[in-house]
RNA sequence: CGGGGUGUAGCGCAGUUUGGUAGCGCGUUUGACUGGGGGUCAAAAGGUCGUGGGUUCAAAUCCCGCCACCCCGACCA
């Protein structure tokens, strides 16, 4: 199209008219060996992208054009939402990271790059601590607050497994804000500025056509519900969230609590006599049950955590063991709060085996043999009969376990024993929210995550206003992010059947596909193309050289909502043949003249 | 990081066991016929066989090292 004759001080877009010919979307007919879930096969078959390393693509034009929408979407509700768009740098030196000491948290993910002189700079994986930098040299005062920043930016995490596609990349294109207050509750404050980020991200996805669901997640360090998730409902998805039918609580399998379970009086009496069971070489679980003859679901494990930062519940405490069933998750985000810890991690196995933990075959004894070790006990695994356990000696296990005769008095010493929720929540565990309903579970791929921060980032990074009382305050945080890429790719999950993808209208790369069958139909199809486009439809013309069943085939692919296919069938009756994407129904004739106000329909405009 | 697997033309693969002229299908190019759901015929272009070394008269093939990629798991603010 010809770019406006005269200079405008406002920039209007121009109509899109684009013909295949004319840019690059190299379809396949086969997929590449190498891809599995049906965005990443559909992607690459439709010629939306092109890998160039492990979790590394090019975005081809196609690509591009449903990338920009969906920007464009998340641009005007962030703007609505009173954010601010800003651009940082990628490239980040990496002193920037000392205080908040994320080099070393961080780890591998973070990729580094070093300049001829040798200084180090990661490539931003996030950008917290270049936002609040940025901030901190330009706030100083309450007056100024509360402020709310956004960027729309290439991320590099170095991700130990890249996989799916555009899933999970390396390198991949990510919505972050960040909001600043001085207080948490009222007005101009935190959750006021969540809770718009929360309605603004529930629109953007909405508008994106997805379908999903709000899941809560880990809490942040204010407490209470500080952080959700935005997780598209598709099996491919990585992630297992939990949902009460009945009260609408749904949660992340880490966050997900579990209600009100049956529990033992740790005084049942024994099942039989203490036996030691010789088990050598047995790598896990069900290998030592099958071994045992004994189902997992009798079998307690018990994982050792080890406190890296105290909290008002863990004083005196080294060590801390967890004991679930055999067939169940020990999770570590419990473990921590029923422990009254700020900080733990799985414990190091060399230290714990110094201490006296027979790591692979723990049981519940050590909270008497091992000094500093307070034991949690799963309510599952609280009851009497047969039990088997570790034995606190290598290549051993034990059968008839029991909790008084083994434990003994330390049972009744609430500091060192607790009976508490420590493993992950299962489809059919009660709803914590909803008397005697189950907890059912799907597959969710997480494309936004809110979160509350605190001061965590503030503070170490000394971002302070003053206040009305001429105090120095510590500005308070949230963060909130989109996956703009993983956007893309999950609603190709959801949105696809044999034939290709099927873009809900408001994301596709183009609204009306038109397909000519000979090259004289150029003219009607590029007559038709402008009015569609005065109409503010965005045109693809198939006007390639190619038999109809390839151009068929090839628009079925890519997956345009609206077909429109101009031949000399239709043509004698002064009409085109028009068919809907999602439509399973044979396409219909359409007089010249009413195609315009056709599409608009079918689009939904 | 642990386990499994794969690297041969743009894509999908055979050939490797048993060393001896690098092949097939799709796609691409040219021509003709064709023309409504991935056409037919004819001709053609395209490959350091991932990479470095070794064995051998001779290596895609055997040996050693390295690299890349995929899948499962661990990990994932």
């Amino acid at each position: 199209m010809a770019p406006p004759s005269q200079a405008s001080p406002f920039l209007k877009n121009p109509p899109v008219i684009h013909l295949w010919s004319q840019t690059l979307i190299p379809t396949m007919r086969e997929a590449p060996a190498e891809a599995e879930t049906p965005s990443h096969v559909l992607l690459l078959r439709a010629g939306y992208v092109r890998k160039l390393g492990a979790g590394i693509y090019d975005y081809l034009p196609l690509a591009q054009r449903v990338l920009t929408k969906i920007a464009t979407i998340v641009r005007q509700e962030m703007d609505a939402a009173g954010s601010r768009e800003v651009l940082l740098p990628a490239m980040l030196p990496i002193e920037l990271y000392k205080d908040t000491r994320r080099d070393v948290d961080y780890g591998d993910l973070l990729f580094k790059v070093s300049d001829r002189k040798g200084a180090v700079c990661a490539l931003g994986p996030t950008h917290e601590e270049p936002i609040t930098e940025a901030v901190k040299g330009s706030v100083t005062s309450y007056k100024q607050l509360p402020l709310s920043l956004y960027q729309i930016q290439t991320k590099f995490r170095d991700e130990a497994r890249p996989r799916a596609g555009l899933l999970r990349c390396r390198e991949f294109i990510m919505k972050d804000a960040y909001t600043f207050h001085t207080s948490v509750e009222g007005v101009g404050g935190l959750n006021e500025a969540y809770d718009r980020m929360y309605a603004a991200y529930v629109n953007v996805f909405t508008r994106c056509g997805l379908d999903f669901t709000v899941v809560e997640a880990e809490s942040g360090p204010i407490g209470g519900s500080a952080s959700h998730e935005f997780m598209v409902n598709a099996e491919s998805g990585e992630d297992t969230i939990l949902k009460c039918p009945v009260s609408g609580y749904a949660a992340n399998v880490e966050k997900c609590e579990i209600g009100e379970r049956p529990r033992g009086t740790l005084q049942e009496a024994p099942s039989g006599e203490l036996t030691e069971v010789h088990t050598p070489n047995l790598p896990g679980i069900d290998e030592v049950g099958k071994f045992m003859k004994v189902k997992p679901d009798r079998m307690l494990k018990s994982i050792v955590f080890r406190i890296v930062e105290h909290g008002e519940g863990s004083a005196g405490m080294t060590w801390v063991v967890a004991v679930v069933r055999g067939d169940h998750d020990v999770n570590e985000g419990k473990v921590k709060t029923a422990a009254g810890a700020k900080k733990i991690e799985l414990a190091p196995e060399k230290e714990a085996r110094s201490a006296g933990f027979a790591i692979g075959y723990v049981s519940p004894k050590t909270v008497n043999s091992v000094p500093g070790t307070m034991l949690l006990i799963d309510p599952d695994v609280s009851g009497g009969g047969f039990w088997a356990s570790g034995s606190d000696k290598a290549d051993h296990h034990v059968k008839h376990f029991n909790w008084r005769r083994e434990v003994g008095a330390k049972l009744d010493d609430p500091r060192y024993v607790k009976l508490a929720d420590v493993r992950n929540a299962l489809a059919g565990d009660p709803s914590p929210r909803a008397k005697d309903a189950k907890l059912v579970t799907g597959r969710g791929i997480e494309v936004g995550h809110i979160f509350k921060l605190g001061t965590k980032y503030s503070e170490a990074m000394g971002l302070t206003v003053l206040d009305e009382t001429q105090q120095r305050r510590t500005v308070i945080m949230g963060c909130y992010g989109i996956g703009v890429s993983r956007a893309m790719a999950s609603s190709i999950e959801q949105n696809h059947d044999a034939d290709g993808i099927v873009w809900p209208a408001p994301i596709a790369p183009y609204h009306v596909i038109i397909t000519t069958l000979k090259a004289e139909h150029m003219t009607v199809a590029e007559k038709l193309g402008a009015e569609l486009a005065a109409a503010g439809c965005e045109v693809l013309i198939d006007d390639r050289d190619e038999r109809p069943g390839v151009k068929f085939k090839d628009a079925d692919l890519i997956g345009v909502p609206v077909r429109i296919v101009i031949g000399d069938k239709a043509l004698a009756e002064n009409a085109v043949e028009f068919k809907p994407r999602k439509s399973k129904d044979k396409p219909v004739n359409v007089p010249m003249g009413e195609v315009v106000a056709k599409a608009l329909e079918a689009l939904g405009a």
